[in-house]
DNA sequence: TTTAATGTATTTATCGATAAAATGATAGCA
DNA sequence: TGCTATCATTTTATCGATAAATACATTAAA
């Protein structure tokens, strides 16, 4: 392992002067001393030790990833949480910033200031965290916190997601437009996210007055086994029940036409099905599904810009951004009058 | 924060002897001081600093995944390469060691060499990368390599991967066995994994008599507007030219079920369809894609325990090992006699 | 009793890089 | 000439943890 001290006796100079040049402190040295070092630098091919970076400097060069994981020993029976496009795009641009990932998996928050701790990381994003735990997290580390898609009462942690209210506006007002009368509006829960996708369809229905029993939240458990018995017990009910079927994630709704595929329920024909996020399924499916867009990798991007506006210190930043989501029309919604 | 010095300060010992509490050092340490420490040790919550550890100790608990990233910039028009059941595997096995997973994404072996040296990563998983890159990557680094997926001629570098050959054999002697006699392999390479996928295409068809001309080895473009286009161009063509086609990944077959539908072409009626590795979007899609499993978290696992059997200098490490593979028949493979 | 072996704990030097303080040289100005 | 200001560079101390060497009892063996 080739150290500064090795590059700076080969130079002739103090090791100071050789992580001066390598950090650019242009001011501190001259402009000779520096092309010199510069060269032998790239000639001895010198990578410097994170170890000592650390140690001497108290930068660590590394952001911590925290990615929700309710159980880890049973990681394998449920899909994983995170999206690959977000932790990709995420890496990207922490690299980009000659930073690095620690991507780490978490059932609680204490684990991830434990995690903070022992790496000294510079900031961390979550993945998957529900309010409470992003709050404890960030109120134990003294780095900075950005969430992905997570909601709060009060604005206690940063935050990047999507316009989750108006993308359950967008659907619901369409599948309005299209003369549906029964909206079932399907999802594993009530909080975050799929609260504000339902406020959207809600806003959407007082809207363009759809009456009372014109829509509904139906929540159905989100354990795949437990989801399983739930199609084979209601699925026909639903399906005949509602005219649109609007699924809180396309994950399900992708699912959900394959189960109706299954039980001969014909989509969108005798009932629509729509999704949101837009994932690689949603193209796949047969009838293509009808979706809200998002763009994950902004949302990645946007985290990770954030959060370095923390690390360096930028004033007034916004504590939360939505970035916007577009109706994806395709062709398992009906369009019953226009 | 709290170092070492201070639980020593607080029990009235050396720093070196808390040091070896910390590590489980019995032999060096009387029971009752290793009882008092490890209870201060506890009350104050220590966590140890990486950085030091790393510095004096020389062993950074950290261990590199390299996935392999042809483009940097085009990362989000084609999907990730990597799976994310893989990652969080490998994570949590790494993780079960008390080491620490870093993540980074290269697009020459070159990099990743760096990498290693930056972060004195104590081994190396890499995913994606072609035999010759893994054998350059582990030619210049001192620490152990495992590959997940490759195939070389020698074995140089480890290796975890499938039977792939074995699955190549069993799903084109199910095909043979359903009445299939015009087979069509479908992938967009032919070196490592299909390759070797094809070769067991090939031995089934040896063993069971097909003629030459009876199966084919069709080569695709892999980035999707090619795909599109070939799709546009051929696929009415080959679907009527073969009785069944075997994508080597089920990403293929998927997407390739999903243009047929498009195109009135019936599977499994009009041409079967098979692929390879149980994907998630194996059992959404209609007809079910009949395909072969494999053990996604075990590669991962075994991948891990290999590395770990080199870090520890286990002795008589086996070079390669191929987890098995099974045939899952579900409906897109018809069945003409039996 | 002497010597060796063992167990327990401490000292000291070190890992590689850096920040802060100190040095020296040069230039500017009254 | 003498004083300060500026620039370029070096010295020194330090970050937190650890390995190697050392010290000092105590016990066991000769």
């Amino acid at each position: 392992m080739i150290r500064i001290k090795d590059i700076a006796e080969k130079a002739g100079v103090s090791p100071t002067t050789v992580s001066n040049v390598i950090h650019g402190n242009r001011k501190k040295v001259s402009k000779n001393t520096m092309k010199k070092i510069e060269k032998i630098l790239t000639e001895m091919d010198y990578v410097p030790s994170m170890g000592a970076m650390m140690l001497a400097g108290g930068s660590s060069r590394i952001i911590g990833v925290l990615a929700w994981e309710p159980d880890r020993k049973k990681y394998h029976s449920e899909g994983p949480a995170f999206s690959n496009i977000v932790i990709r795009s995420l890496e990207s641009e922490i690299y980009n910033r000659n930073y690095y990932m620690l991507l780490h998996f978490v059932s609680s928050p204490e684990e991830g200031i434990q995690f903070a701790a022992i790496w000294n990381v510079e900031g961390l994003i979550t993945l998957g965290f529900g309010a409470k735990d992003n709050v404890k997290l960030q109120s134990k580390c003294k780095v900075p916190v950005v969430s992905i898609d997570a909601y709060y009462k009060e604005q206690q942690v940063a935050n990047v997601g999507l316009d989750d209210r108006g993308g359950g506006y967008l659907m619901a007002e369409y599948l309005i437009q299209c003369g549906h009368e029964k909206i079932g509006f399907v999802s594993d829960n009530d909080v975050g996210v799929d609260h504000e996708r339902w406020k959207g369809v809600c806003s959407a229905c007082k809207e363009y007055n759809v009456p009372e029993e014109g829509v509904k939240h139906i929540i159905i458990p989100g354990e795949t086994h437990m989801r399983r018995k739930f199609y084979e017990k209601y699925l026909d009910v639903i399906s005949r029940k509602y005219d649109a079927l609007f699924f809180a994630s396309d994950y399900y709704a992708v699912e959900a036409i394959a189960e109706m595929a299954d039980r001969g329920i014909q989509v969108p024909e005798e009932v629509s099905v729509a999704g949101f996020d837009d994932n690689k399924g949603a193209e796949l499916c047969r009838p293509r599904l009808t979706t809200i867009h998002q763009e994950a990798e902004a949302k990645a991007c946007r985290a990770v810009g954030k959060l370095f506006d923390f690390i360096r210190g930028v004033r007034k930043i916004s504590m939360t951004e939505r970035l916007p989501v577009t109706l994806v029309i395709r062709d398992s919604v009906l369009v019953r009058e226009s």
